[in-house]
DNA sequence: AGTGCACTTGACCGGGCGGTCAACTGATGG
DNA sequence: CCATCAGTTGACCGCCCGGTCAAGTGCACT
């Protein structure tokens, strides 16, 4: 259960005790050791299923868009229409950057993403569309400008921000500085 | 001393102890608890130092530039290498963002840059250099592509990472979308 | 009703934490 | 040479954690 997901994303990694999940879950300590090895092995599983589950949501929200603007675009808007509804398992994506332990299995997560991204990106250039660059550097860019959105987003609630961070992507990958 | 703050780098907030950092100064621990009333207020310190030196920094590169454009080139440039520079003090923000403990400071802190940033877009707005929009909103889209690239800049160390973001910044905030 | 068994529980353990404070140190001045 | 004491130490305390496992529970079958 991932409950855990949300005490977790209230408290934080280690602040959250064990015993407080499984009380909340109203469960022994043995069922939830069966189910995992440790503390962290539930951290883990949450972690990795969420990112299996964003980047179902992108796939799905690309569709069958052939333009690779129109894929990048949804893509972006997908990521944080899902970082805004799961906000407490976004929570953890920040909660896991400031543990070391976590460190691989966010950068994995993290990179297949961005490589998504990236190759659109290349498609775009290839095709002319957009001017010639770092793909990879420009998909981490626009990773950032999401990921702080979010943030901001949940906190202080504006209302469009979405739009707004899909159109600073959108310049950032196409635009001409000032030529 | 801010050998701590290595140490907090290294191995994250709560897996450092207080018995960790003393040894590695050499003194005991109730020189530690003169000094600071907790390991919290010790974290707290390093944190709000760190803001202080950055934001000095941020004004120092800016100087006496009078184009809005050019102070905020030179603010974020300023940011980038100031991370790259103090990348045990950079780390953790990353960390202090994981902890709800450290919130506020750090909100704190992130709303001056934010702010002084914000108030550059405002200028250049009024100025007609850049299109209107939400200044506030630009300048975290900013401060999340600086914060992710140069977190990556330091994992996997690219050549010209800041000039790349910072031309993806100026293209955010400079450029018309597509017409 | 009695027996065995699959499953669950939560008291318990060793360990490590943040924080305290009695004991020690050595420089000072009479 | 000793008394004093500011400054420092690190053994120690209470607490709480992740993880274990003996004891308990109730169901299925005879």
């Amino acid at each position: 259960m991932e409950l855990a997901a949300k005490r977790f994303a209230e408290n934080g990694y280690h602040p959250t005790s064990v015993a407080e999940i499984v009380e909340g879950l109203s469960v022994g300590k043995g069922v939830f050791y069966w189910y995992f090895s440790s503390k962290e092995e539930l951290f883990t599983e949450i972690l990795a299923g969420a990112y299996r589950d964003l980047r179902h949501r992108q796939g799905e929200a690309i569709g069958d868009a052939s333009d690779p603007l129109v894929r990048i675009e949804r893509g972006v808007r997908a990521s944080m229409e899902w970082s805004v509804e799961h906000r407490d398992v976004f929570r953890l994506f920040q909660l896991a950057a400031g543990e070391a332990r976590f460190a691989s299995i966010l950068r994995k997560g993290e990179k297949g993403a961005v490589s998504d991204a990236a190759r659109h990106i290349q498609s775009a250039m290839d095709a002319g569309l957009v001017p010639r660059g770092d793909p990879i550097l420009l998909a981490h860019a626009m990773l950032g400008v999401t990921t702080h959105l979010v943030q901001r987003h949940l906190l202080d609630g504006g209302k469009q921000v979405i739009d707004d961070a899909v159109a600073f992507c959108m310049r950032g990958v196409l635009g001409q500085p000032d030529a």
